[in-house]
DNA sequence: TTGACATATAACCAATCGGCGATATATTGG
DNA sequence: CCAATATATCGCCGATTGGTTATATGTCAA
């Protein structure tokens, strides 16, 4: 049932990758940079596991865990989509901006690489 | 204390945001695609509203929800350190990840017990 | 003002979660 | 074989989650 979504929702597991994302390591090699149990921590490399995030190769006593990052392909093409929001966005709104910080054109700076500012829409929040 | 990793981890608001995507949605709009109650959904916006991932305006006693996708751009960032495991070319791979192919020469070498082990990067692929 | 609608909040509930300590299983060294 | 080590699993626990129904709040129409 653990989806790559929800794997990933949790810190520590996120950390977890963090670290396997520099080379394979085994379970007590993980647990020194946790302040939680080994019980604990396999149960976090278990949901890893069955969200095909991580492998498992057993050496000896050991059980070297690595990353198997085409598990987090869902999630990147996902977010992929939303990208648009801040890239494609934020050059035409910034364009349109430039033209009204224009008029109070002063930036006298030097290399003059617009460096415009995101500015929220609206977003008038009131809440509560 | 909702992120942006928790908010996303549940299937009916990344549904939510998918469905902002397309633009700007009053709750019933919204309502109409999932099967739970009115409540239920109020939650969910709570929850995306508090990980900053929309915003809602008041407009006569609807509330208009519109996607803030910046929010995701933790989430986007987080990912994008992953693509390379999947983006790149194998041998830029090998050649990042040091000597894996050295590793698998040496397979049927035998009772040499070597402090460290191979690493493991295999999965080869050949598409994208 | 009244009543209907749109949405949020409250109170509750079962299931899941993340943690724990205890224990089971496998491997290695002596 | 035995003890030590490494890891997984079990049983338990309190907190959180996602859902419910009931109710509160705010706005529009009449």
């Amino acid at each position: 049932m653990s989806t790559a979504f929800q794997a990933i929702a949790d810190p520590s597991r996120r950390s977890v990758l963090d670290l396997l994302a520099e080379g394979e390591r085994s379970v007590s090699e993980l647990l020194g940079h946790f302040r939680f149990s080994q019980p604990a921590l396999s149960k976090h490399l278990k949901i890893l596991r069955d969200a095909g995030l991580v492998v498992a190769r057993a050496e000896g006593r050991l059980r070297m865990y690595s990353l198997r990052a085409e598990g987090l392909r869902s999630v990147a093409e996902w977010v992929r989509h939303y990208e648009r929001f801040w890239t494609e966005r934020l050059d035409d709104l910034g364009r349109l901006l430039d033209e009204d910080q224009a008029a109070r054109a002063r930036q006298g700076g030097g290399a003059g690489k617009t460096k415009r500012q995101a500015r929220r829409t609206t977003t008038r929040r009131k809440n509560r």
